[in-house]
DNA sequence: ATTAGCACTCAAGAGAAGTGAGTGCTAACA
DNA sequence: TGTTAGCACTCACTTCTCTTGAGTGCTAAT
């Protein structure tokens, strides 16, 4: 798909890149020429950078400053590195190490994840808590709580729970609970939570008879509940040491913006079955993050895709370094969630 | 305990506090002359700025600037609105109204409590979730989950839950849970949670015999998940708007401090009893909240304390509308929360 | 006791000049 | 023919000086 550069101006390229990676800086063809890998005076450098202007892979602010890569060469240099991106095994093993010290509560380990992903990378990291639509119920209580509430409790087959309060309407007793409950028990137990929501809940209605009405209601939030996502947003403020923020403005409209949520949706959007999506400036949709990039991987429990995480950081970000510290990132959580929902007792990556 | 300052002092600094609060920048003598409520000429307000300034109330930046309050003033100041600061009935409730429109789960309601009370004072709030330990127990269920794990779900007689994952040592089966949490029902039920924790379960522990050792690990996670806190915080972002925070660096290490999440503790520290608390500039023990005011408020069910939340500005914050806003929302939440939790179909004040 | 008048201070803004990193083009060179 | 040295040119940034104006404190008059 792409006009093949020389490896001259692969070279090149890749060295602006780098370079403007690190400084945030227009980089000029004497600083290139400095470099050990190019062995080329800065006059034929200049025409290089010249023809890679022209073909819409550099971008120059004004005529006296260096060149910036444009998203285009982005695209290309993502591409590149993207099955060289490694970590060092201490880097890889220090990751998983410090995930697996909190395997107590789920919820610990993907505000943990969350942690470390914005703590190595220094940019923005989102983590989306496992969802349990394709989770199989194994279990449900309805614990009368007051006599206007209850407390459902689901308990999936890869050992994820998940509470919800539901307010019980006036004349249905605890007796009608408990039946309820066994009749769900038996009707549900073992089906996808994602059928269980879509046709079992609205069937079940019909059999529960006289009360069908009174309990419609608890059944749908029931169902709502199953839809819930949640995530852990960390190192938002980490955006403010770079360059691209230093305008306060800018810098406050993207917090805003990720503070009122809307774009875990976007970003993390299923994609469903795509390991890694890179999204770089204009190619995502929310003008906040236009000059932002953002990459996203999902994360499994037991081969299953139950959610995923993203990273975002300005256009320059360190792609290599992201990339590398995502995929590890993935592979531990997914197998210490997998130990931890699976297989409780040791920590392994063993399917139940 | 204070000095009294003459009126005219008086009119004058508060003059000077609310010029301040509205624009940030220095107050010089020739604008306060020109207010309507103050009817003197510069010359006379810049020698009374002069004592306001030798009796510690007020500051000049420089010698050419006009002055800003200090903090002494700031605490003057908010002695004085405190009981006039009120909200007018339609702002109170729009308030109540929001409010309940979110009646579904606690969480929800605080957390929309967090963003109302940041969306009306463009300040940072902190919403801490109700705690348990005053709490009675009613109910406690242990619903195995794997082989290794189960989840405890207790139910409290004011209708507050919580669940938490705890994992079952080898060798306990589910019949032991059973046994287990009926022992746990019949012995705890009607305590408080906090006596629970600090007395019951330890007696607990002799009385199980044989599996004292493998069951006190679950009752150690137990506990611990009673002590769990939890926060709400909304509007960080605003901070940015305010000249305070112009500067990227100072806005990153409050951002930075938040995040952090040990700032909490130190802001909603109970103050058992205590209504409500100012704390002004210096005054906060945070070296990042010294340039910021802090004012928090308790919130109850049923008339007992189960948790604060916090509005924090800069030190020149519009103290009359904080305060103001913080006692409705007090009130609001305080109320929302009992028709929740006590008295589910119909949503009044009533104590069960 | 209050105020008008005046000299003084000082931060902030507007130009002006200098600096330096960068470019594109041309001509020489291997 | 591809590479490089040389040179004139561009333009953001920094530094400096100057001006402006909001503010002060002090003194003398009301």
């Amino acid at each position: 798909m792409t006009q093949l550069l020389d490896v001259r101006k692969m070279n090149i390229l890749r060295a602006i890149v780098d370079d403007y990676i690190l400084t945030a800086a227009p980089v000029g063809s004497r600083t290139l020429s400095k470099r050990e890998d190019i062995e080329l005076s800065p006059a034929t450098i200049r025409n290089e950078m010249s023809d890679l202007t022209e073909l819409g892979f550099l971008e120059q602010p004004h005529t006296s400053a260096g060149r910036i890569p444009s998203e285009k060469a982005y695209r290309l240099y993502v591409t590149n590195i993207m099955d060289r991106a490694k970590l060092t095994d201490d880097e890889a093993e220090y990751i998983r190490q410090h995930l697996q010290k909190r395997v107590s509560e789920v919820g610990d380990v993907i505000k943990e994840t969350a942690r470390m992903l914005s703590g190595i990378t220094k940019y923005t990291s989102i983590v989306q808590k496992p969802h349990l639509k394709n989770a199989r119920l194994k279990h449900i209580s309805l614990i009368p709580v007051t006599q206007g509430s209850a407390l459902a409790v689901l308990v999936t087959n890869s050992g994820a729970t998940n509470s919800t309060m539901l307010s019980v309407p006036t004349g249905i007793t605890a007796g009608h609970l408990e039946k309820l409950s066994s009749l769900m028990n038996a009707r549900l137990a073992g089906y996808r939570l994602v059928d269980v929501q879509k046709t079992l809940l609205p069937l079940l209605r019909e059999e529960v008879g006289e009360q069908a009405d009174s309990i419609a209601g608890m059944l749908e939030s029931l169902s709502e509940d199953i839809d819930r996502q949640d995530y852990e947003v960390v190192g938002a403020a980490n955006m403010l040491d770079y360059p691209e923020y230093s305008d306060v403005s800018k810098a406050r409209s993207f917090l805003s913006e990720l503070e009122r949520g809307e774009i875990f949706k976007e970003v993390l959007s299923d994609g469903s079955g795509v390991e890694m999506t890179v999204r770089i400036g204009k190619e995502n949709d929310n003008p906040e993050l236009q000059d932002c990039s953002v990459i996203t991987i999902s994360y499994r429990v037991g081969g299953e895709q139950v959610g995923s995480m993203a990273v975002i950081g300005p256009t320059r970000m360190d792609y290599e370094k992201v990339v590398a510290v995502l995929k590890c990132m993935s592979e531990s959580l997914s197998s210490v969630l997998s130990g931890m929902l699976l297989n409780p007792s040791e920590s392994g990556s063993d399917e139940s």
